[in-house]
Parts: structure tokens; sequence; C-alpha cells
DNA sequence: CTGAAAGCGCTAACAC
DNA sequence: GTGTTAGCGCTTTCAG
């Protein structure tokens, strides 16, 4: 037998070989009706004899319609560098929705102004069937073009200036509200926040958790230092806790990193945890799990969210209106509280 | 000014509002030769008027050349859920050098008997312009296909089954041999091992560089485990060591995870460390940072691994041969050893 | 230097 | 049911 032409076979090769026309063979491949039995067997006879693959490019050419979505990630320094796994999660979460599409997943990392402008280029042109949108949007003028555009957008947590349609989020206030109470609960009074970027609306939120909890204890909620999610901004908001308020005796981090740090900057300052000073994180990375002592702090599935957003996204291609949606998370309690 | 009309603006009618031949346009859009300065610069000026972005779709069908390339991520249970930052940095590193090129990334989790075959199909189907494939490949028949694949590829390791022509690695065993130099320059003569999965090449190189150190030094490297690279299996691996070899004085793991664990372990089981005996680990995650006691491991830069497999990758694209990368690993010391 | 014409591979009316 | 006819928006010979 002959090595095979390398060319990819066309339709037309497979219509011929099934002796139908073209436009039979793409009736079959659509399964659209109008095909009678006997020619829909036989064209699917040569395209299995042919290998054959439908050029997906052709195809979105001719429905002007994209078969990729795009899951654009917007941060300020791209943290997908990070060494955290959030992005990673997010991604897999998605990639697990979609493969039962047959859509494609292009990640576009929005970290400088060329990418931006990639993005706009995609909101602008249509040029996929949908974005999902995620990261510290903050007030970014992308989250607004992204809700204006005239195409399927969801939120992976919410923008500040604007109220989008589709989102998932966590339940950044419940989660953070559940620590500190779980902190007054244990019988910490004196409780202090390490806040993340308030120009944010997970920071917000969880940094509004807090005082919920506090003041439904009737508890003083000054004791704040805010850090932006960073090891050292963690390290810094701790010293200076403890200089302004040397009795506090339990503190809330907005995260986990900054948790991590606070409680080296407790130890080094010979306090003890969480006999002297209790500590409580939010994520629930793998490291929280492994600092001395592990950290209680707040769960959430990160995975859950790439997977809800996905599906949010697939639903609005189809033309549905879903709500958004709020992720619970979950008060991992360990021994740092 | 009435609202424009909101299709996207196609070359033809870019060219129309020039005044030129759509061919003209086309030219000026690819600069390419033969069009005069003034046509160039009335067609750049529609262009810039009209807002147009060229659709990138019809573009490749022309042209028959894709304008994304696909970074495949193997891994038997999707990894890249894992609590590990390993894929998301890859990622940020290979988006940082596509950037510049106007290629789209897209990604393929090969987590599932779909994903394999949609990759087989890019494969087989040229339907992208290049491919990166990095996991664990150990003798996935993959990748054997994708180095036979008539089209760029390059690894992101190396597979077990064929020998790629192009790929980026990690200097494995010079890493593994550099921690178990610097446990027997400590004075560590009884080192065990905990292996990764023998079934890949990372794993078998880590174990090669521990047996390379130990033969230089004269000591018996017999007291060996094997893992998977899961917290599990180095709790179990550890404790199998520990029954074993109790007079083991120090343990070096293939990768963190299991070294966390291994170090919980072994404070479990009474031993100190870095006292009784010492530990190192593979791979210089976070979590590595803030063990107690921190932990000695080798370091190895996923971002750069990311970066240098886009770039070889566009070489290839390119018609270039470029040479296979082996990454430089260092050893980070902290007090676990 | 210039433009007309012929596709890239597929789908979508529209008649039969 | 069936096939014919036009394109989707861009590039690329190929004559001028």
């Amino acid at each position: 037998m002959p090595e095979a032409p390398r060319r990819q076979p066309t339709l037309d090769e497979v219509a011929e070989r099934a002796g139908v026309s073209r436009t039979a063979a793409s009736r079959v491949l659509n399964n659209a009706p109008h095909v009678s039995k006997a020619k829909r067997d036989a064209v699917q006879k040569a395209i299995r004899e042919l290998g054959y693959v439908p050029n997906a490019t052709a195809r979105a050419l001719a429905t002007r319609r994209a078969s990729a979505v795009v899951l654009a990630i917007t941060d300020d320094d791209s943290a997908l560098g990070q060494d955290t796994p959030f992005y990673s999660q997010a991604i897999a979460g998605v990639t697990t929705v979609l493969e039962e599409t047959g859509l494609e997943l292009m990640l576009v990392l929005v970290n400088s102004p060329r990418s931006r402008s990639k993005l706009q280029d995609v909101l602008q042109t249509h040029s996929a069937a949908g974005v999902m949108l995620m990261g510290r949007h903050g007030d970014d003028p992308l989250a607004a073009l992204a809700e204006q555009a005239d195409m399927p957008v969801v939120f992976g947590g919410r923008p500040l200036n604007v109220e989008p349609h589709f989102y998932v989020d966590s339940d950044n206030r419940g989660g953070a509200r559940a620590a500190t109470e779980h902190l007054i609960a244990r019988g910490r009074s004196r409780i202090a926040a390490i806040t993340g970027p308030l120009d944010s609306d997970a920071g917000l939120a969880r940094h509004r958790g807090y005082l919920d909890a506090m003041a439904v204890a009737g508890l003083d909620a000054d004791r704040v230092a805010h850090g932006d999610y960073t090891e050292a901004s963690g390290t810094q908001a701790m010293q200076a806790l403890l200089n302004q308020y040397p009795d506090l005796d339990a503190v809330v981090a907005g995260n986990d990193t900054m948790a991590i740090s606070a409680l080296r900057a407790l130890t080094t300052a010979g306090r003890r945890v969480p006999e002297d000073v209790a500590v409580t994180g939010f994520d629930d990375y793998l490291a929280a799990r492994h600092t001395a002592p592990p950290l209680t702090t707040v769960h959430q599935s990160i995975q859950a969210w790439g997977r809800e957003m996905a599906r949010m996204l697939l639903a609005v291609i189809d033309g549905e209106q879903p709500s958004p949606l709020i992720l619970p998370t979950r008060l991992i309690v360990r021994d740092s509280s």
C-alpha cells in the first residue's frame, strides 16, 4: 500500500469517495437533517477511511463563529508567575468543562500594553466565541469595556467600576466573617486585621467580613493594617500592628501569604502562636498546612471557580441569562488559632 | 455623528476608503513591497480611521498557516489542579515570549481520551503553528507521535520512549547530585533517597544524581524508597525507610512535597531535623520556605522553562535547528540540612 | 508599481 | 431529500 498523500483530506474528497455531493457530506458532518440513511452511512465510512478532520478555520470563516473562547487573566505583574497555584487551578476547572464542548481555550495574560490591546481586539472584533475575565480587576477600564462588549463575557471576581451581568465569585465576605467569628468564639477580643488591597472587590469584601463579625460582637475593629497580598507587606503590616496595638490577641489576614509572614513576624517578636496571638489566613494554599503551627484559613475551591465560569460562559453563549454565582467558602481550623 | 455600523470593517472597505485596490491594501497590511508611498499612507490612514483589525481566521485560511501555537500539558490526573504553581509558572514564561510575536496560545490539558485525540488531531492536521508538550511524559505514545509529527514540536522535559530533537529540560541530575554532595559535605553518610516515579526521565535523573554523589564519595546508596511526588507517598516512603534503615542520618527527596511530608514523618517518629536527620527537597516551592525547619532544596525556574520552550518553538517554526537546552538548577540551603 | 482573478475549505440559501 | 450556487475575508499568482 503506497503512502497516502500527506495533505489532509477535504470535505470534497470525502464527498467524492462517498459518491455524494459536498452538501450532503457537510450535512452529515453537522448531523443536519435531509440526508438519507444510506448516504449518511457512506459519508461516515468515507470520513473514517480518509481520517478526515474538519478544518476548524474554514468552518469558523464560513459560519462567522469562532471556535475558541478566551480566558483572560489580568494582573498587574503576572501573578501567574507568582508562587501560587491560583491560576493553574482555575485553568484546570475551565478546561474540564470546555473539554466536552469542542471549544478551544485561548489564554491571554493581560499584563502589558500589548496584551491589553490584544484583548481589546478580541472584544471588538468578536474573534472568540466568548471571554472569561479573571484577576484583580479593581477599576480596570478593560473590565468596563468587556462588560459593554457586545459578546458573551463572564467575570471571575467582580470589578469595582461596573456591575457585570455575569460573574462567579467566592463568598469572600462570608469567609472572612467566619474566620473572625471563630476567633471571637475562641475568646479573642483584640482582633487585628491585615487587609489585602482595598481597591479590589475581594480585598474589600474580606475586610467587610471582618468588620461584620466585629460589629456583631460589639468589638473594637480599629486594629487594621493594609497589605497587598505579598509576604513583605504581611511582615510590615504585622510589625506596624504590633507597634501600634501591642495588646492584640489575634489577627485575621487577607490571604495566606500575608498570614504566613505575619506568623513569622509574631514569632520573631517573641509572641507565641496561638497562645499569645491567634492567626487566620485566606485561600488555603498548600503552604498553609505546613507552617508552624499549621494555619487556620478560609478555603475556597479555585477549580470550582474555573468550572463555574466556563459553565456560565457556555450558558451565555447559548443565549441564556444565568444568575451570578457566589461560591461558598469554608473555614479550615488548624493550630494557629 | 451617527453610530458607525456594528460590523467589523473588511479589507475591501479599507481599500475603498483609501481609494486603492484590495490587493494594495493587503500589501500594506503585510508590509510587502510594490506599493507607492502615497498609497501606503492612504491605506494606513484608512485602517486607522476605520479601526480595522484583520480577520485572523480568514488570513489563516488563505495562507494555510495557523496563528496559534498550542501548549499541551500531559499529566495523568491533571496535576494542573494540584496545589503546585508548576504549570502556571510555565504558562507565564510561555506567554511572555509569545506576546512579542502575535501568535495566540491555545492550551490543551491532556488528561482524558477526548483531549488526547484532540491533540492528535492538531498533530495530524497541523492546525497549529507549533506544539509545546510538557508534563510527565514517561513513555506516553503521544510523545512519540508528536516527535514524528511533521510539524514544529518542542518538549518540556524528556520522554523516555523517544529522543526528541528539540527540548528544554532542567538539570535534574546535577541538582540532585548537588543536594546529595551538600549533605555529604555536612558530614552525613547514611543518606537515604525518596525517589519520584522512576518511569519518567526527571524521576530517573534525580535518582541518578543521588547515586552519582554517593558513588563518588564511596558511600552506600542502598537506602532507597520510591514515591510518586505526592504527600502520602512521601510519608509512606519515610516510614518504610525508618523501619528498614533506622540508622539513616539524611534523606534526599525527589521533590518538595515528599520532602515536606518526610519532614513530618521524621518529627512524628521523634527524630529531630536537622540534628538527627537532614532533609533536602527539589523544586523550591513556596511551601519549602515555610516548613519547620525551612527546607533545603534545589531550585529551578519553571518560568525560564516556559520562556525557553517558547523561544525554541519559535526558532523551529522559523526553520532553525536549535540545540536542546538544559537549564541549570541551584541548591538553596536552608535549615533542614 | 498595480490590480484582476482565482482560490483557502467550509457552510448556507435556494431551487429542484 | 438533493445538489447548485454563492460567498466568509484574506492572500497570491499572474498579467499588465
